[in-house]
DNA sequence: TATGAATGAGACTTCATTCAT
DNA sequence: TATGAATGAAGTCTCATTCAT
């Protein structure tokens, strides 16, 4: 085997490469040696770069929420001037439309999957992920509550009626999709569940945009 | 060795215990023999009764799933004369409880975590449950409309809109629990979802109840 | 492969194909499926009784050991009757002897090879078994000085001259041995040994026996 | 990072980092690397200077043991004018005090432990140091018999009856140490043996010093 | 000379599953 | 039905050694 060398690049080669495995086979079921060989390494230079197979789920998992998240915390910054409405609504369609791409849905799922065997990587992510998400909700909450634009709801309640949707989309598409039924596209999905958040299920005459 | 069992109720047994065992320890980490040695049984008289561990764990999930289905089924039937409205709110507080009890929610936990490795399992909850649950989402929708008293929403949507919170707060307090910060209570969250389900989260003048 | 079943009989059968590839191989370099060969057993079958390789290796040092202590400390119980001399010449030709059959100097050799890296054995072997060497060893001398018959000299120095000259003829036989040169059979060793030790070297006028 | 050493020095320093590693971990236990790290070097660098982790503990065992029996001999040469008595004394001292030093006394320890697994080992060790020391004694013994002093016994009592005693002082204070009761000192315990040795362990009347 | 990334053989250990009793 | 000893296939991780730079 030809021995390259980028090192610089490996780490990352490494994820992407586990990505792909742990996506078609899961944690338990993907083998070290699957994810070099598909990084185009030998089993022993993956331990080169992490401590163990362990370690390479865990640093996948912050690698995609890492980037989702930051991308959503931008998205939110840069809507500091616009309607907390039209916020949440840019919001909700950019975390459905990411969370649709598999490649992305991966890491929640894995976390799931795992953190019963293996609890830090269940608290890493509430840690880590889920505290910057529910800092989101509640500032966006806040200042729609401040503009008179919305009830003044729990923000727990609120992070609940957001994020299930989607992740129940999610699921809906990945785990549980049926190949002869394919569901809705994510950004009808998305439009939909922004509306019925903001505008709730039951009939009534319109007073207020 | 007290072996006094009605040997009918073996299988019942086996699956008592590999509930505890797979809530504890995940799917993978289980060992059949800790399975055997909770059913006060020997690691091969499990064989006796399922055909693999992989056995084990789908008649777990579809016991588990069919007695939280039925009841919410029966729920929904029973709502036949009262308000859409009415059994929508019944229909999330009856789930919202159940799968706040970790050993109920532990089915659908160990059908997200496994189904990468068993697609099948997937595809059985999605045809046992989730079709019933989408069954039940849609009547309850079309009456409401039928009543006048719901807008008209996409059954999908809806099914995420009303799904996806609760899965939320189960994972919110199972898989993500911070042990130094208890969520709300089940029956508090199910009430908030359900209001903001209804009502939505803009404020607006109340025109109908 | 067929399927016996002896269980009553498997501890022992596989300590004694341990004994043998240790010795062949020393610890580090045997493997547990050669023991297992050798067992005629499946490798998985030793770890039903033996939770690691390492736990082979202190069984097995502790059961050759307490058979030659055990010996030993039998042989100097019957000495009671007769001269600490001889008790001591009886002594150290039982150990010259039994220090001479590889398979039983096979302990101490292992134990010395492996404590640098697993201490515990070390101590192990210490408290086991130099802990009973010393008693018998204290025993004799006490009875000689009593006697009449010893200069009072201090245990720890007579454990040194008595155990050290085995010990060494054991080492020049088995790890040092030189296939040209085989060495003098162990009963002329001990009977040199012993009576140099109650002797000494110096040339002397003898005025008593 | 000081790269300042002279490059001839490497081997030494290799040698050094060896020992002090073998002596922690013991051979099997010691990875190149850490000799590597502690020599100040890379691991690559090692096989620049040594063609294998084996050679390194060839070359050192070699070293270590050349350095006592180097001095051990010129110490008997120098005795060429005194008693026997007196340069059995003092061998006996000077050997006792070295192997007192675990620094020295790793290289026997080393090729014990290791030549169960490397037969050459142990036959450079007999063939570079152990004849050594047999000649040594086999001198003493001589001189001493022609003086008169000596009984006539065989060298390989003696070397036995001299060496043991030592080799079994090091163990007990090396490899089966208590922390709780240290054992006496190298001088006083080389003393006894020299005494012992000498006079034997049987009461007498002295009618010569 | 020196580096250190990469290799690759191998070892221990774990279990799901089988089967003689 | 029940036992539990036995199997055997895997899998993770380690490390001596190599080699491109």
């Amino acid at each position: 085997m030809a021995r390259k060398r980028r090192p610089a690049a490996r780490p990352e080669e490494i994820l992407d490469a586990a990505l792909a495995v742990f996506t078609e086979m899961g944690f338990a079921g993907a083998r070290v040696e699957d994810i070099a060989t598909r990084a185009g390494l030998s089993k022993g230079a993956v331990y080169v770069y992490f401590d163990s197979k362990h370690a390479i789920l865990t640093a996948l998992v912050r690698r995609l929420a890492d980037r989702v998240i930051g991308a959503a915390e931008a998205l939110v910054e840069a809507g500091a001037a616009v309607s907390a409405e039209q916020t949440l609504r840019s919001l909700l369609g950019f975390i459905a439309v990411q969370m649709s791409d598999p490649k992305i849905s991966a890491a929640p799922r894995l976390v799931i999957a795992e953190s019963q065997r293996f609890p830090e990587i269940g608290a890493m992510y509430r840690d880590v992920v889920l505290a910057r998400v529910r800092r989101l909700i509640a500032r966006i909450l806040e200042k729609g509550i401040a503009q008179g634009a919305f009830r003044d709801v729990a923000p727990e309640v609120l992070l609940r009626l957001c994020g299930g949707p989607i992740v129940a989309h999610m699921f809906l598409t990945t785990v549980f999709a049926d190949p002869d039924a394919p569901g809705p596209a994510p950004d009808v999905i998305a439009k939909g569940i922004a509306d019925m958040v903001l505008n709730g299920l039951k009939v009534r005459q319109e007073t207020a945009t």
